[in-house]
DNA sequence: TATAGCAGTTACCTAAAAGTAAGCACTATG
DNA sequence: CATAGTGCTTACTTTTAGGTAACTGCTATA
């Protein structure tokens, strides 16, 4: 195989690599898919949602929250009766991420079995 | 709804997130996903990957590298002839990734489009 | 004999992510 | 009237990821 040839992978393989950081840039990190999980199991309240995910702090929920927002992923609505309400529900664009949650979670639960014993 | 039920949802929630953040502990960071998918086009030997990779340097290429061992994703093969010559290759485990990278390479290709136009 | 390639390592530095702890203005409950 | 809950914010510190640059011992090439 020659020097040019590779040259021609190399181009190949970067158009493969460079969706796959846009998509990780988006749902990596610690809290992002427990925060939308927890928000598809119908969590809705800050609150709610801070007590669903064990260890995260109300400083990091409020960040990742925002996060979210401006992936538009989750929208904020604000009820405002006394007292003010503030809900957090999923988008419609979220469940064209189902199908990277689900495949994420079938992953992990396989690799979990493979690395501590089954 | 009561609370009772409330505290029942966040228990399967939980079984939900965890492996999921497994899986993103594996995958996440810059790099892990296109060292895997460089080599899986058929890049071995360290300059290669390194040279196939824009802005990646080779001191965290080599620590990139081990975690992949580690993870099994990778081997790493000595020929001891002259000069020694060394080769990553990806284990048959890579392949049970296949479907998580299809689907963050087709969900990040849509989202660039959705959020710089089309 | 100088230069470049091989597969990395080392020491140092910066920036970003995350943790810690407290507090705010408000309401609801005992 | 104290206590607890609401949805956050602020200031500060620690931890982790990643970047910079130089350098190693080796071989191959000009």
């Amino acid at each position: 195989m020659s020097k040019t040839s590779d040259k021609t992978q190399h181009g190949k393989c970067l158009s493969q690599m460079l969706p796959v950081r846009d998509a990780l840039d988006v749902i990596s990190g610690k809290w992002k898919m427990m925060i939308l999980i927890s928000i598809i199991h119908g969590n809705k309240r800050f609150r709610e949602i801070e007590r669903s995910i064990p260890k995260i702090t109300s400083k990091v929920l409020a960040k990742e929250l925002k996060d979210l927002e401006e992936h538009q992923l989750i929208k904020r609505t604000i009820y405002d009766d006394y007292p003010v309400l503030i809900e957090y529900t999923t988008t419609e664009y979220v469940k064209s991420l189902e199908k990277v949650m689900k495949q994420l979670h079938i992953w992990g639960v396989n690799h979990r079995k493979k690395m501590f014993g089954k």
